[in-house]
DNA sequence: GATTCGTGGGT
DNA sequence: TACCCAAGAAT
């Protein structure tokens, strides 16, 4: 959930979360629509549903429990670098680098020099940030947990507060007198009247509706029907959403859920 | 390595 | 208003 969300939007839907599946056998035999519905407007869709997938392969391969291999980790869906060293170094106290988007930015900073880290960790990244750590592991995953909140609280992209910053003198980005991006180089992010924001309107009305609706119900959030149908090949093809034999749609596998009455007796189509 | 994938709050 | 940017992962 905190891939690349910021941490106050997660806290309400995390607690919902556990509340409903505490431990991954519960998430794993609920239906993944399920999940896509509790994920509410967190955002990145596919992540609700990898991480029913994820349960699902903790379930098959690992007896229900998270496995501390950092190898296996990485193998569960939607477990990628990041989530799965922080998981090795925080849940289980190994020595691993732990290189978030905020430890990204502070390494540039405090080692290089430079003002701000890439887009995506690299190697490079990797074996720096490891350069940092403590020989003892426990002392090591403390260590992470300081760059995280010093990336996040005040080493920040924006406004730096470099003089509460206990690294001080020790930072070479500060020592070079703090220099500004070059280049802005990031693309344009604009939102509004791309397909992303047409999916999230689509699958808006699925997380609302009770059960699968008929297609009218998802023509008359988005005015371009060339753009709304190719909005809606993507949820399908990404497996968030499912077309059912009555021509109806629906979250994915969540079918079950009190279909509305259906005078043509289809019921709420086959599920396996 | 570069792109794509949502959403909302801060500046 | 417009833009930035979040505890990234998959392709």
């Amino acid at each position: 959930m905190l891939q690349q969300t910021p941490v106050a939007r997660v806290l309400p839907v995390w607690r919902q979360w556990l509340d409903r599946w505490p431990e991954p056998a519960a998430l794993a035999a609920d239906e993944p629509g399920e999940a896509i519905r509790m994920w509410g407007r967190l955002g990145y869709p596919r992540r609700a549903l990898r991480l029913h997938g994820c349960a699902t392969a903790l379930v098959a391969r690992h007896g229900g429990q998270v496995p501390d291999d950092l190898a296996e980790l990485l193998d569960l869906p939607g477990v990628g670098a990041y989530t799965a060293r922080a998981v090795a170094a925080f849940a289980y106290r190994q020595r691993h680098p732990v290189v978030d988007t905020n430890v990204r930015r502070l390494v540039a900073r405090v080692v290089a020099g430079r003002p701000d880290g890439g887009q995506t960790t690299t190697g490079a990244d990797l074996a720096a940030t490891e350069a940092l750590l403590p020989a003892e592991p426990a002392d090591a995953a403390a260590a992470s947990a300081a760059f995280m909140e010093l990336g996040a609280l005040l080493c920040t992209a924006r406004s730096p507060q470099c003089g509460a910053c206990p690294l001080g003198s020790r930072c070479a980005w500060r020592a070079g007198g703090e220099p500004l991006p070059t280049a802005p180089s990031r693309r344009p992010q604009r939102y509004a009247g791309t397909d992303r924001q047409v999916r999230g309107e689509l699958l808006a009305v699925l997380r609302e509706a009770p059960g699968p609706v008929p297609r009218a119900e998802l023509d008359v959030v988005w005015p371009d029907a060339s753009q709304r149908e190719r909005a809606l090949a993507t949820l399908l093809d990404d497996g968030l959403v499912e077309r059912h034999p009555d021509n109806r749609y629906g979250l994915a596998g969540s079918a079950t859920t009190k279909p509305p009455p259906d005078p043509a007796g289809s019921g709420g189509g086959p599920r396996r």
